[in-house]
DNA sequence: TCTGGGGTCCTAGGACCC
DNA sequence: TCTGGGGTCCTAGGACCC
């Protein structure tokens, strides 16, 4: 099982000898009985596939979409419901006069890389045909960890983003120290009341998780924002971790070599 | 549709190295 | 000092997800 979110997994069925509706029907009856709550499921052949029929019969729905299934329940319907397409980019595919995922399908792959990029277009291409190789993620290592607030009313005082900086780096730290990580890059978010919003970012020579030393960083960091409006939300992240499956990074032995 | 808080991934540009 | 090609690391911002 991938879990996403608080309310949402993947199951890998593959090798459970059940019928769809045993499995199904123990799904609803477990959830039902432990949270007195009804759930939606899709049923396919991949992940991208089987959380689009989730959503296609809302409440307490069990929903099949096969890969036959594609042209007729696929196609029709809008670019929006594709996992990876939010506000932008359907705004940017109404502009080409794409709307639903069949079009997005007919458009030609050296188009999609050209309007998307790369990495996007590709995945754009096969998302529409409902092609989705990723894999089940059981397991995972946290890349960052952040805190922010939004204040109740946007603040000009400079000590009250100080203190809330700080105090927001200190809870950093504790999730740090909770998960036994060390980083090496402090970013701070600072949005202004008129919703602008930068960062900024530093790393630093080696890994740590004290308190002091990426409070430092993050004041670092404010130092090179000018605050000329008054700021609506303070936010800092730690990232760039140690690699805790090696025991021991010393960073590089005093051994050079040169070839001449 | 927006807000809020927690994340991930990608891109582009710059600095620097060989 | 410049050109070219390849690479890494870092930074800032944006899009997206739940």
């Amino acid at each position: 099982m991938e879990d996403v979110g608080i309310d949402e997994a993947y199951l890998d069925v593959t090798d459970i000898p059940d019928t769809n509706e045993e499995i199904t029907g123990r799904i609803k009856a477990g959830i039902k009985e432990k949270t007195g709550l009804t759930c939606s499921i899709g049923i396919a052949s991949n992940k991208l596939l089987a959380k689009i029929a989730s959503d296609m019969q809302k409440p307490d729905g069990v929903t099949v979409l096969m890969e036959a299934d594609v042209e007729t329940k696929l196609w029709p319907l809008p670019v929006r419901k594709l996992y990876g397409i939010g506000p932008k980019t359907e705004e940017h595919l109404k502009s080409i006069n794409i709307e639903t995922i069949g079009q997005l399908a007919a458009l030609p792959l050296e188009k999609l890389l050209e309007y998307f990029g790369n990495s996007y277009g590709q995945y754009l291409y096969e998302a529409a045909r409902g092609i989705d190789e990723s894999p089940l993620v059981t397991r995972w290592e946290p890349k960052s960890f952040s805190r922010e607030t939004t204040f109740q009313e946007d603040v000009r005082d400079w000590q009250v983003i100080a203190r809330t900086l700080a105090d927001l780096s200190k809870d950093v730290v504790q999730d740090m120290q909770g998960h036994q990580y060390k980083a090496r890059t402090i970013t701070i978010k600072i949005r202004f009341s008129d919703f602008e919003t930068f960062t900024r970012a530093m790393t630093i020579s080696d890994y740590t998780d004290s308190e002091e030393e990426i409070r430092k960083a993050a004041f670092a960091c404010l130092k090179r924002i000018e605050l000329k409006k008054k700021v609506r939300l303070v936010g800092v992240r730690a990232s760039n971790f140690q690699d805790r499956n090696k025991d021991d990074q010393h960073h590089s032995s005093g051994l050079g070599i040169k070839l001449f």
